[in-house]
This record gives C-alpha cells, structure tokens and sequence, in this order.
DNA sequence: GCCGTTTTCGGCCCGACTGTTTTCAGTCG
C-alpha cells in the first residue's frame, strides 16, 4: 500500500461522506489525512503497526491511524466501503462535473436518477455504464426536471459539463498551460486600461499540471464601477470556445484545448491580497488565514484587515501581507502547508536555487545518434546561455533505433568531443559522456573498457519498461553497481500524462543510489520532470547527489531547464543540494570517483 | 475526526457567483 493509493482511499471516503450529507467537519479531517498521506515521504501503510510515530504526523489522529492500518489489513477504509456499498463507485465520477457538488449528487441519488433502468436487454459489456453515462440519458430521457435547484440552465450547465468531462478529464502540462496563459495575456494587455496580469495558482507554484488558469488583471479599467468594457473584452477573446460564467469582476471560459480560465479584474489596491489569494494553494490559505484571525486580523481576496474596526492592515502587495503577519514574504513554489508559514515566521527560508545558479548541463544527444544539432553546436549555444561546462551523452549501441554508439563509435565521439574541448578551451568546457542503456538483466550495454574513458557515465532504462516492479528495481539496483556509472538517468521513465512511470522501488533505489554517490537525475524537460518534487525532498533526506538536465537533443531545448528548477524549488531545493551549481572541476569531482 | 499559550469541549477560513429560493443554498476556488 503505497501512499498514493491511501491518498485515494481516503479522499474517496471523504466524497464520499460528503454525499451522504455527514459532518462536515469529519469530511475535512479525511482531506486532511489525505493530504499528509500525498506530502509524506514517509510510507504511511509502513508505520501501521507503530500507532505513536502515525499520531506524530498532522491531521492524523487515533481514528486515521485505525483506517491506515485497516489498508493494509484489508486493502480498504471500512467506512469506504459501507458508503460504497450505499452508493456505486461511479459516483464519484460525478463530482468531477463543474456545477455539480455533494449536495446535487444526493439530490439525484434520493431521485433515484442511478437506479438501474428496468426491462433493460443490455449485454453485459453495455450494462455497465458509469454513473455520468446514467446522468446523461436521465437529463435526455427529462428526468431532472422538476426537481428542486434543476432548472433548465442547471440542466444545461450539467450537459455541457459532461460533454467537457468526455472531451478533456484531467490537467493540463505546465509548458501547455503557460503557452495558453501567454495568449490570453498578451490579449489583455493590448487594452488600454489594462496594466498588469499576472498568472496566479498553480501555474504560479510551479506545479507540474494545471487544472485551470487563474489571471489577476489590474489597471484603471478594473476599477470598482469601471470594469464594463474590460469585461466585454476579455469575453471577446478570439480562443475562446464557450463562456461558462461573466460578472463584473470575473470572465471564466473555456479555450479550444478545453482548459479553463478564470479572468478577474481587480482594483490596485487589491492586488497583493489577491495575488496572495489566488496564488493558494488552498492549504497555505488555510493556515494563512487562522494566523491572520489569532492576532486579530482577517484575511481575504480584498485584503488583510482589523476584525474590530475592519481597518485595512495591508492589501497592495503581497510583501506588505505576510509582513504584516509577521511572515518573511514566500516564494509561491514553496506555498503548499508543509511547514513554509513556520520557517517564515523564524526568518529562516531557504535560499532556494535559481535558474542562475545553474552552471552546467551534462546530458544531451547530438546528431551522433538522435540529435539534431553538432557538437560544436551544442557547446555554443550553452556557452551564449553563460555555462561554463557540459557533457556529451550520446545514446549507446542498444538504442538501435537511434543509431546509438557501439564501442568503437563510442571512442571515435569522445576524440571529437576532446578536440571540441580543446577549440573551446577559456570559455567552455565540454566532456565526453555517454548515457548508457541498462538491459533487461541490469547489464549495462557497452564494456567497462569503454565507459572507463568517460567523463560522464548516465545509466538510463530505455527499454522493457514494463517489467514487474521487483524486477524493474533489481535492474536499476544491479546497473549503478557497476562501478562506472555516475549518474543515474531519468530515473522513474515518467512521461507527464501519457505513460505511467516505472513500477520501481524508488525509495530503495534512491538509498542506494546516496550509499554509492551514484548521482540521481531529475530530469528538467516538462514532459518528463520524472521526479516529483515529493520524490526529490525525499532524495534529499536519503542524501542523495541530484543533478537537473535537460536531455536536449536540440541547441533550443536548453531553455526546459526552468521548468525543472521550478520543481527543485518546490522541493526547498538550495543551490548547495545540486551538482550543476558547482563549477567544471568541482563538479566532476563531486561524482561518483571512478575505480 | 482533529486539536489545545483561553479550551479534553467546542471550535474548525472566506467571499463571489449562479440559478432560482422572493431570501438563499450550493458550488467553486
């Protein structure tokens, strides 16, 4: 039992709890136990039999810790599984509709709208449809009308909202995300008026997925009493497909790729607590707003305020905000409720590392195998990026496919690249790799001979991914025992919302991996960031070496390296816990010694 | 269901928008 999976189950409860219409007090203390189970880097199900180390952790009391080892006993919540059998699992799917709540699904549930239809003929396979399919042909078959809170609009929010659901469930990457957001803000700033929009939520954060695109907008035409005319231009933005709402402070709608994106136009004066506000996550808030409340003080979207006198403390800028709470201001990727508002309060966050502490990049391809660009190419474009060193890591013989290097390719490419070293020598410097293929048996495809000769050995899996897990792991385990390898490449395999990541034992891995000073990769590109930034905090815990590339197999992917420092940010990341931070020497140094 | 510099009981974050409810409930972020 992994602690995503009590993550789910104990959100599941909590859906399901609120259906049944239970306290809702008891709905929050199971989100609250599901976030901790997501932020823990500590398996949860393997503290089951230690009750006082589960009661240290926040949000879990005497309760959860008897859930948490009913999972493991059981594999489930006992109270999951009586409103289960209550309800169908598909319900839960409902709660994904926009305009659709706890409270509506209760409604249609006492309706009898998921009943099973009767004198049904279906076969089996059509038989089992989804409690959103079952919503669908009760709105056809005009079953919602009449009830209570169902008029046509709602009925019609509900449809459109299924329709969304089947097109696009789920989120979006950040580079799509942030791509989107660059359309509508350019937009927006082309009217007079308008000075200033600034991306808030997730996107903001950092996070590696967006639900949706929070943007703040401000200037004169977002006045109290003013707003009419930015209103109307914003809804008249040309990507829009359908408006889902527009007042007279907010535009939400939908773009052609389904995402959403909320619009709101604020007053100046607003605009630090709004910017707070907005930014989130909603847990920092949260604790945000019950400091603000214990001195005296109330906290909302307008601004910081006296609860006696409603006197505004601060509003304008979110420094002023957090200043006023006696808080050092926070960088939104560390505003996620695990502890920043604290170590905010002591004065003592981090010096998190910044794009400019970045001094090197050391896995790339050339047109060697399945680059695009030269050597020399390469090592210009990361000399006009100001680094002072990177590595050549042509893929090896097994990645066929690629035109990968066999032994003897392999020694032509380092002669080349030392000569391209050598024609660089006082701006950059350019060292000989290779990322080597680790075979289904943990092999690894070239021979010590020839990985001795490198600078900069990376084991990466590129193939038979979808061995068991057991299996997966004893592969990684048996390739970083060799002693050549110094990095270990793209080390889960994930690729963002397209394939699930390898069935590892990545905290094994990682231990051994920190026993051996085999550096871990984090791999920058936003389709891969295969380190989650909960993965990354507990490589750091383990004490492991982290080196960020960007796997550039082109002179303009260079630039992804921001999406994995934002990721290394959220994970409290200095520039002292990565390799890239030091210099040429000292970071060849810092690796792994050969034998 | 959790938690404690007022509390082992009695609290637990806040406001806007929507649709339909002629005064407010539900959803959302």
């Amino acid at each position: 039992m992994d602690n995503l999976t009590l993550t789910r189950l104990l959100s599941e409860t909590a859906d399901l709890l609120e259906i049944s219409g239970a306290d809702s007090f008891r709905v929050r203390s199971y989100r609250r136990a599901a976030d901790a189970a997501e932020q823990s880097t500590v398996d949860l199900a393997s503290l089951a039999n230690d009750p006082a180390r589960l009661l240290e952790v926040p949000g879990i009391g005497k309760s959860m810790a008897a859930n948490i080892k009913a999972t493991v006993d059981t594999g489930s919540i006992p109270l999951r599984d009586e409103l289960l059998a209550k309800y169908s699992a598909g319900i839960l799917d409902l709660l994904k509709l926009p305009g659709m709540g706890p409270k509506t699904i209760a409604l249609l549930w006492d309706a009898g709208v998921f009943l099973a239809p009767a004198n049904t003929t279906l076969e089996p396979a059509e038989a089992a449809i989804s409690s959103i399919d079952q919503l669908a042909s009760a709105i056809d078959a005009g079953r919602l009308a009449g009830l209570p809170r169902m008029g046509e609009k709602q009925i019609e929010k509900l449809r459109r909202g299924i329709d969304e659901f089947r097109k696009s469930a789920g989120r979006f990457r950040i580079d799509e995300a942030e791509e989107s957001a660059e359309r509508v803000i350019q937009y927006l700033l082309a009217f007079p008026g308008i000075e200033r929009v600034t991306p808030a939520g997730s996107l903001r954060r950092g996070r590696e997925t967006c639900g949706d695109l929070d943007l703040l907008v401000t200037g004169p035409a977002c006045e109290p009493g003013q707003t009419s005319a930015a209103i109307e231009y914003t809804a008249a933005f040309p990507g829009i497909r359908d408006i889902i709402a527009k007042g007279e402070n907010k535009v939400s709608f939908y773009l052609a790729n389904s995402l959403q994106v909320d619009v709101r136009l604020l007053p100046s004066r607003s605009y630090g607590a709004a910017l707070q506000y907005f930014t989130g996550s909603k847990a920092h808030n949260v604790t945000l707003r019950q400091r603000a409340l214990k001195v005296g003080y109330t906290l909302s979207e307008w601004a910081l305020a006296r609860l006696d006198d409603e006197s505004v403390v601060a509003s304008e800028t979110e420094e002023s905000i957090y200043a006023a709470l006696g808080l050092d201001w926070m960088p939104p990727e560390l505003r996620e409720n695990l502890g920043e508002i604290d170590v905010a309060a002591q004065h003592k966050l981090p010096r998190l590392i910044e794009q400019s502490d970045i001094r090197g990049d050391v896995h790339m391809h050339t047109y060697a195998t399945d680059g695009r660009n030269s050597i020399r190419e390469m090592a210009d474009a990361a000399l006009a990026r100001g680094y002072q060193y990177i590595a050549i890591t042509d893929h090896s013989k097994n990645l066929a496919m690629t035109n990968g290097l066999n032994e003897e390719r392999a020694l032509e490419h380092i002669q080349h690249i030392r000569e391209i070293d050598r024609e660089m020598t006082g701006q950059i410097r350019v060292f000989p790799g290779i990322e080597v293929d680790i075979l289904g048996d943990g092999e690894l495809d070239l021979p010590d001979s020839v990985l001795a000769q490198m600078d900069v050995v990376i084991a990466s899996i590129h193939t038979l991914f979808n061995q068991p897990r057991e299996q997966m792991t004893e592969r990684i385990l048996r390739a970083i025992e060799n002693p050549y390898v110094r990095i270990l490449g793209h080390p889960t395999g994930r690729l963002l919302l397209r394939r699930e990541p390898f069935a590892l034992d990545l905290p094994s891995i990682l231990r051994r991996a920190a026993e051996l000073g085999v550096a871990v990769e984090h791999n920058a590109a936003p389709e891969r960031l295969d380190l989650s930034d909960r993965d990354l905090r507990l490589a750091k815990e383990l004490g492991c070496k982290i080196s960020v590339n960007t796997d550039s197999h082109d002179t303009r992917h260079f630039d992804k390296i921001r999406y994995g420092i934002r990721q290394l940010r959220r994970a409290w990341l200095t520039p002292g816990d990565v390799l890239n931070t030091l210099g040429p020497d000292e970071f060849l140094a810092a690796l792994r010694p050969h034998p």
